[in-house]
DNA sequence: GTCCCGAAAC
DNA sequence: GTTTCAGGAC
């Protein structure tokens, strides 16, 4: 069945000849209490948003490409007027002129212009109206790990971790390890975020992430005294 | 690693 | 004025 998945990740496979970051024993009770506490979290004040509840695959997509660096409250009406005018990648192209004012208020001209990028390559290569489950997103344009992790979660429940800023900062923090580079394609976060989502419902615990980082665990001032793993925590 | 370089929040 | 925001391509 699932030929391509796991093309390169090591899942617990040491192949090392030292000391390769697998997580221990400890590591991963850790990480199970702080899994437990998030999808509690999610199931008691997870945000609400259309983009959450649909199963188009194009607008999910779409979706995830108009939130990229910008904040999920901004992208609301814009995402519901793309919408509700457009089903298809072809829809849109045909009506380019209205869908780049309609993106205009998001700003980030650039990422605008990736957009146009996945619609074209959505018109051309995936006119078919379904996403084949075997389909790697990866491959399409604008379609990185993150956005692929979180497409395949929700859509197919698999068990894909979908790795932001916010989860990059709360297992930074939750670990106590140091936010310094690029920590997305960090192994000590990859081989956390994988435990996370290796679960019955991989989606909850991906967007539990995203949740808990915009209302608990957030960038500037942490809400520290109501957090849920505070106790484990190794954030100071 | 580096660049992309915009609106909203602080 | 500075930081942050559901990152991805190179």
């Amino acid at each position: 069945m699932r030929r391509s998945l796991h093309s390169g990740e090591n899942e617990g496979g040491s192949r090392g000849r030292h000391s390769s970051p697998i997580l221990s024993a400890a590591d991963k009770h850790r990480l199970a209490i702080l899994r437990r506490a998030l999808l509690q979290f999610f199931e008691e004040h997870h945000r609400s948003y259309p983009w959450r509840r649909t199963k188009n695959w194009f607008h999910l997509l779409m979706a995830e490409m108009m939130l990229r660096r910008t904040r999920a409250d901004q992208v609301l009406p814009v995402y519901k007027e793309f919408t509700d005018r457009y089903r298809t990648a072809a829809d849109a192209l045909a009506d380019g002129a209205t869908v780049r004012e309609m993106l205009r208020p998001l700003g980030l001209g650039w990422r605008n212009e990736a957009i146009f990028d996945t619609l074209a390559y959505l018109r051309d290569n995936m006119a078919v109206r379904r996403l084949p489950p075997e389909a790697d997103m990866i491959a399409i344009p604008g379609v990185g790990e993150y956005s692929n992790g979180m497409l395949r979660s929700i859509l197919f429940a698999d068990r894909v971790a979908a790795i932001d800023t916010n989860v990059v900062r709360i297992l930074c923090r939750f670990d106590g390890l140091p936010e310094k580079g690029e920590m997305r394609r960090s192994p000590l976060i990859k081989e956390r975020a994988a435990y996370l989502v290796d679960t019955e419902h991989p989606a909850q615990v991906n967007l539990s992430l995203i949740d808990f980082g915009a209302l608990v665990c957030t960038a500037r001032s942490p809400d520290c005294e109501h957090c849920p793993v505070r106790r484990p925590c190794r954030y100071s």
